[in-house]
DNA sequence: ATTGAAAATGAATGATCGTTCATTTATTTT
DNA sequence: AAAATAAATGAACGATCATTCATTTTCAAT
């Protein structure tokens, strides 16, 4: 326990101290190797699972000697936190980005769940890791994680309430019926592939079905694509 | 790989080669050790992850050494089939003995759910591992613990199809909506406590008429307990 | 009591783990 | 071009991993 100052950037995203000059193809190789650190690390650990995949194997995939991980993430758990923060960070700021984009009086709830399996479904291995690898997590950074896993659940909570109180769903309990509704539509991606014979388009709209009558809302009337 | 003879016992549950006489209280310690691994397996599993719990931790939980383990079961690996497999078998058993004390003309779509839940609430650590630990499963034993999950799936497909039929659910695609179905279900011992605010049968009623509403059924006239 | 098998021990195997570090190489800043 | 900083190397650290095995202990059957 010493992994104290250093210099690791790790953050990755975009520039983080003073790229002044040019600012895209940074010269040759200049601070993208953190970038594929975790595009490595978010692959072997969708796969194999945290606790089975080793540095040198991340470091195999990044085409670098292992030490040189450490130039970017003090330890492996940092490269793990720096995924699912990401990860959880992305989503809440896609939702705020999507819901900004939406006209007054649009049916909040189909929009949430259109843009839950849609987002879900083009980042599944960042959903995949987001809870299998929550236990691995040290308790410091868990909590972080699971402080934003309840603000995005809020989300849909509030739009159940809204629903509610304007009489047009009939639920229990908002907060049973959040955690149901979501755990229905993140399961999509363990089984959903693009080979297959339903569209995307097409899942979005059964599932908004489902999701309406489980609240007991008027069925049908979808907006977008249809069976 | 010559973990070949030997005379692992392993499959636990019940007496395997010839306790004829006494069955009770084997006298004092009698092959009750390979049952006492699965459980402390399960709960190391359950709360660590496979990867992540050696077989000194498992050996230190039973009170054993470590070589002692390998009189009861010729891997690591095989501890974790031991307990999957096990998990799904005595789930699909105990679905045959629910169905079989089932009433004719019974609505089995609730009989369905609300054993899921019982049983989900119950084994909460074997589900757990039973669908967080199938990639660490190599991939003839994953695709003896699949082919058991199918089957389990295929009993409500079943069961969806016959409403169908019979015009009393409105659905699009039996296999999504049992996907959905189970994936809703299953996720309530990630949340649910004993100590919380809601019994576990007015959970059962809650989820009981989301999903007779996510399916298009006629609401309420749940049979049981109520809210 | 004796026998034989099953279970447990205790020590060892080679491999692999996360991490450190002095040093060299590459890149940026002056 | 020189100085400074960042990144990568290559080798090593101690620890721990799953597994093996000769030996001893425990237990059930004779």
């Amino acid at each position: 326990m010493d992994h104290s100052g250093k210099r690791q950037a790790g953050t990755l995203g975009g520039a983080a101290g003073k790229p002044s000059a040019s600012d895209d193809t940074r010269s040759t190789k200049g601070g993208q190797t953190a970038a594929r650190v975790c595009k490595a690390a978010l692959h072997l650990f969708a796969r194999h699972g945290y606790a089975a995949v080793s540095m040198r194997q991340i470091a195999s995939e990044v085409g670098v000697q292992p030490g040189a991980l450490y130039n970017h993430f003090a330890t492996k758990q940092d490269i793990l936190k720096a995924l699912m923060l990401e990860h959880m960070g992305a989503l809440l700021q896609a939702w705020e980005a999507c819901r900004g984009t939406v006209p007054e009086g649009t049916d909040l709830l189909e929009v949430f769940v259109r843009f839950h399996i849609r987002y879900h479904l083009s980042r599944s291995e960042e959903v995949f890791i987001s809870y299998m690898e929550l236990r691995n997590l040290e308790p410091e950074n868990f909590a972080a994680v699971e402080r934003l896993r309840q603000i995005y659940e809020a989300i849909l909570t509030g739009i159940l309430e809204d629903g509610m109180s304007q009489g047009r769903y009939r639920i229990e309990e908002p907060r049973v019926a959040t955690r149901a509704i979501i755990a229905m539509l993140t399961g999509i991606p363990a089984w959903y592939r693009e080979t297959g014979s339903l569209t995307a388009g097409r899942i979005e709209t059964i599932y908004l079905d489902m999701v309406r009558g489980s609240l007991g809302a008027a069925p049908a009337f979808t907006a977008g694509e249809s069976g």
